[in-house]
Order: C-alpha cells, then structure tokens, then sequence
RNA sequence: AGGGGAGUCGCCAAGCUGGUUAAGGCACAGGGUUUUGAUCCCUGCAUGCGAAGGUUCGAAUCCUUCCUCCCCUGCCA
C-alpha cells in the first residue's frame, strides 16, 4: 500500500530529468540561496539541489483538484531528486489577488504534506518581491532595441494582430528610438499615464505564424493596489514576461505548466535568451515542460465555474464536502494519500483524457481502508428482540478496530435483549441468494452470538417494525463454541439502550452527467439530489471523536466528523460508501 | 484556414535512437480466503498499437498520405 503511494511510475517528465542529469546539465549550477539575477548567482555555491522546480498559483481562488496533481507532480519530483519545489504565488495582476486565498493555498500545500520551507532554506516566494528586477529586465530589452513603448489603443492592437491566417501589421510606434522608449517607460513607471494609456511590448515578429510571437505585451498600466506592494507600482508585468523570469531568478530548473502553454514555450525561450544574452540572467536557464491536465466526470474544475457555484449559492462554500477544492476534499475525507495514490494512478502524459470519478474514489476506498479504524453505525434502523436473552443482561463484546491490524486495538460494544438493526439486513420473503436475516434462518450479529429468527411484527401499512430471534448461547465470538455454528450472513448491531444518535450527511455528485462543460450552461447538468441529512445510530465510543476523525462504519463506508460537530451533536460526512457487488 | 499538440484494451498508461509471445494500474469476469456480500489472494482480459500505403529479414516504433480530437487572435494566468 505505502510503495503503492510513494513508488511514482515513470512519465515523460522523469524520463527528460533524468536524461539532463545524465548529462549533467546542473553540474555547475549556482544557488546563492534566495532569488536573483545572473549577479546575485555567479560567485555563489553551486547549487545543493540537484533540481528545481516550482508550483506557481495564482492567488486569486482556492485550490482544486487539478492542482493537487500540479503539486503532487513538482513537489513529488522535486523529492525523488534530490531537489526543491518552491511554492511561489504569481501575483501579477493587482485586481484579482489577495491574502486570503494566498493564506488557504498554503495550508491546502501543507495539508497534502509537501513542505517548501526547512532549516535550510524557505521557497515561499512571491512574484510581487522581482518587480524591481522585472523592471530592470525590460529596461535591458528596451535598451537592446528589443521592447518598445506602443501607444496604440487596446482595439487597434488587436486588430493589427491579424487573425489565425492572416499576419499582423506593425504598430507605427515601433521603431521609436531606444531613448524615447526609455522615457516613455519610466513615465508610465511614474504614473504620468492612465490604465490602457499604452504598453510595452516586445519587439519580435508581427507576422509569426505564432500570435504569441506577435510583439506581445509584456508590461501593463494598471493603477491598483497590489496585496503585497500596495501602491508602489502602477504598472505590471504580464504573466507571459514574468514566468520565465520568476522560474530563471528562482534558478529552477523545470518549469512543469499544463497544455494550454505550449504555444507560449517559444516566447518563454525568446524571453531568457534575450535576457541571458544580456548578461541579466545565468545559465543552465530554466525549461518549459507542459503536462495534460486532470480531467474529471461529473465535476467542474475551471476557476470560473467553481466560483459561479460558491456565489450563487448552489453549494455552501468554497469547503462545501461536495466541492472539488482541497478544502472541500479535506472537509469530504479525502485524504492527501488517497491525491498521491490517485495521481500515481493516472499518471502524466500529454493526452487529453477524462477519467471517472469512479476512479478517484477507489483510490480513496483503498487508502481509508488502511487508514480509518472501524466503528457501528446503524444507518436506517429496525428493532430486534432477542426473545430468550435476559432482560437486564448486558454482554461484553470485543470488537476488534481494524480486521487487519490487530495492533491497533480493541474495544467492547454492549449486547442486550433490545438491538437497532439495519433494515435492509431483513426480509420478509428474501430474494435469491440473500443470506442476511429471514423467518427461520440463522445469522451471526457480529462479534455477538449466532441468532434465528424467529418472527416479525409489522405496523398498519405493512411495515415491520420489530424482528423477533432467539439467540444460540454458545456461539459467543471468540468463544471455542463460536465456530460449531456456520452462517452465511453477518449483520452489525447496536443496543438500543447503549448507542448514541449522530447526524449523518450523504454526498453524492455534483453533476448528473459526464461532462457538464459540454451543457449550454454547466448548472443546469447539477444534481439536485446531491446532499441529503439523515439522524443515524452509532456507538458510544464515537462520542470522544473530534473533527476530522475518520472511520469506516463497517458494511456502509467512509465516514469524517465534520467540523460543524457539536458536543451533543456529532455530524459526519460520508466520504465514499464501500464498494458494493451484492447487486450485480 | 495559419501555428502548436495528441491519438496503444472500457478508463488511464509504459514502450516509440526498429528485433523475444505489446509492461503495469483501474474497471470487468471467474475462483479462493474472510465474523464487513468490504479487504486480501489467485486466474483471465489488445495476432493488436487512429486509417491506408511503403521501407525492412523484421515496425506500435522509420517514411508518405489521410482521418479524428484538443489548444492559440486578453493590456488574464
């Protein structure tokens, strides 16, 4: 189970570090332990880290699903390698960031179980801490005649771009002297400009067959206040400048992003090229490597969509259990192991792929079932009296918390005449090949004795309301009398006068089909039905359970007291249920 | 239509500098163990690698043509 979560199968990511290692690519990597260009690098040590690579979130929503497989993939190659995987937050846009989700981003990094700051070095970084430098890299390029100021407006840039197969027209600005875009750069610095005023763009080739490549803008007026800056800056780098800036100053060495990035490879290249070229940057420079990524039935992953269902109220929070952000699966009882079992799993490649959730949650099953001790709970309860058991009787039973760890312990459940049993465990007429509790047969109430029923009452409209056996006094479990009796069925139990009632919530998908992003509009594809309450039996023992406490209530599934628990009322969410086949 | 990617079993995914019978996982089917119809353990599961041609003693791996899907025309990331 434990090599099933650490032991990574190899992807094509691996196989190029690898490959550069081989060739000692970092033989001569230089680290002078925080952030910095070539000046900062080039008399420093070389670098202990053999590799680097980095999680690069935006701060402006919290993190889900796809994430966690970003995450696990740096931090996890950045282990195996003998490397460092910085948490940098890419705060470049003033408008959308903030602290808030800055804050619960780290905690969802820390609650998976990566750690980016040690006794030897902290890599929590912020892109906000290079805008100096980043500054200083357009100066070089303006001053290599490689940048330039535009002062054409937003719509005229767009319509000089050209479109997918026709190529764009040059901005009539762009052959402005070096000293005239140095001016006018330092003024937008100054503040002399309004927002969309102008621009500063790279000087490349409005032709390239590549849009990207199309002089674009690298620099941005925007007077905002920044989370972390404040007022300092009224202009700010764009992500496609910043990037390879942040990753070349971090001295990463694989800069891991997802498809949609790869036709930005080639300005990311041109970017620290120039720069290097310029003495601004040190070698070996960072390189851009794009992953597919993770795409699940039945759920939504686009930051949009995930904040659309939290404003307009079809879930109840960003940690609603149901949805697929850290804190919603923290909250939901999926544990960080069941993300590295999962992602072990699927892999890493650069196929676009959809993969059910059903498989996400055996990934789960398989990772609770080794972590959850085992408690009772009687969901949907039926009474059963055991006619010729004592009336004041109680009888100790030992129950074991886990089948296959004896080591963890055990723990007594009390059996009187007057139990809550699972509904579902009897029949009146049972169907083919059921073997639990039917007139005239014999089960084991688990841990307990063997029973027979018996008989049943029922209620005016039909419904039994009590089950009626006798027990078999020596086949107490555990007893050498226990096995002289073989039973098919095996069916938990808890006394009426000895068990307590908790509040169970029920979750089930959020969305009805496969893929909700093919609806016209994603929310009408939501499951009504998604969450359902129900008051249930459990036993006493669960009482001192605290939130987050997880147990598998055994024949039923998963269960994590919730956080909204009070002391008088504990409310668990149901993870995922076992697996079932009795119905196929 | 220009550019960039991807197509190997139901879902993932190795292999792809050509050379044993195309790894592995999940799912599924059958069997065994089991005081959870859970877990666990066995066994089975692509003459086939998007299609068609070609090169070769030999191709998923090389060449040609074709087909399908994804991404790109923010002063977002």
């Amino acid at each position: 189970m434990n090599n099933k979560i650490i032991d990574t199968p190899t992807n094509f990511i691996r196989n190029i570090i690898e490959k550069n290692i081989e060739a000692k690519l970092y033989e001569n990597k230089k680290w002078a332990g925080t952030p910095g260009p070539k000046k900062n690098h080039t008399n420093a040590n070389e670098d202990f880290a053999k590799i680097r690579t980095r999680f690069p979130p935006e701060p402006n929503g919290y993190l889900h699903f796809g994430h966690a497989k970003s995450i696990i993939l740096n931090f996890g190659l950045a282990n195996d390698y003998e490397g460092r995987c910085h948490l940098r937050f890419d705060d470049t846009n003033p408008e959308k960031e903030n602290e808030e989700y800055a804050k619960s981003i780290i905690e969802s990094v820390l609650w998976l179980g990566y750690k980016f700051q040690d006794e030897v070095e902290d890599n929590l970084y912020y892109a906000s801490d290079y805008f100096d430098y980043m500054y200083q890299a357009a100066l070089v390029l303006i001053q290599a005649d490689l940048a330039y100021v535009d002062k054409q407006t937003p719509e005229e840039i767009r319509i000089n771009r050209g479109t997918l197969t026709e190529p764009g027209k040059d901005s009539p600005y762009r052959n402005q002297s070096v000293d005239e875009n140095l001016t006018l750069f330092s003024a937008m610095k100054d503040g002399k400009f309004k927002d969309g005023d102008m621009v500063l763009r790279a000087k490349i080739n409005m032709a390239s067959p590549n849009i990207n490549l199309r002089d674009p803008a690298i620099y941005r007026i925007r007077h905002a206040e920044h989370h972390k800056t404040g007022k300092q800056w009224c202009i700010y780098p764009m992500y496609t400048f910043a990037h390879p800036i942040e990753d070349a100053l971090e001295k990463i060495t694989h800069s891991i992003c997802t498809l949609e990035f790869e036709d930005q490879r080639p300005f990311y290249e041109w970017v620290l090229k120039k720069l290097a070229e310029n003495d601004f940057l040190d070698k070996p420079l960072p390189k851009q490597h794009e992953f597919s990524r993770l795409n699940l039935t039945n759920i939504v992953l686009s930051k949009r969509k995930l904040i659309q269902l939290v404003e307009e109220n079809h879930v109840d929070g960003w940690d609603d259990p149901r949805m697929p952000t850290l804190v919603g699966a923290k909250r939901r009882g999926y544990s960080p192991n069941s993300f590295k079992l999962f992602m072990n799993r699927i892999g890493v490649s650069k196929t676009d792929s959809l993969i059910d959730y059903g498989t996400f949650e055996d990934s789960v099953r398989e990772v609770l079932n080794d972590e959850c001790d085992r408690r009772i709970a009687v969901l949907n309860p039926v009474k059963l009296l055991i006619e010729n058991f004592p009336d004041d009787h109680i009888e100790l039973c030992e129950v074991p918390n886990h089948p296959q760890y004896p080591e963890r312990g055990k723990r007594i459940v009390n059996l009187t005449k007057e139990l809550w049993i699972e509904n579902e465990d009897f029949q009146i007429n049972p169907e083919p090949k059921f073997f639990r509790l039917f007139p005239g047969n014999t089960v084991r109430l688990r841990y307990g004795f063997a029973i027979e029923c018996t008989g049943y009452e029922t209620d005016d409209s039909g419904n039994v309301v009590l089950v009626k056996c006798n027990y078999l006094p020596d086949t107490k479990s555990g007893t050498p009398g226990s096995d002289a009796i073989k039973v098919k069925g095996n069916i938990h139990w808890l006394s009426t006068k000895h068990s307590i009632n908790v509040e169970v919530r029920n979750y089930d998908r959020l969305f009805n089909s496969e893929n909700p992003n093919l609806f016209d509009n994603f929310l009408d594809d939501i499951n009504v039905n998604s969450v359902s309450k129900s008051d249930v039996i459990c036993e006493e023992s669960i009482k001192n359970s605290s939130p987050g406490h997880q147990f598998q209530f055994e024949r039923h599934g998963y269960y994590i007291v919730d956080p909204i628990s009070k002391a008088n009322k504990i409310v668990f969410n149901r993870t995922v249920t076992l697996r079932d086949t009795w119905n196929k």
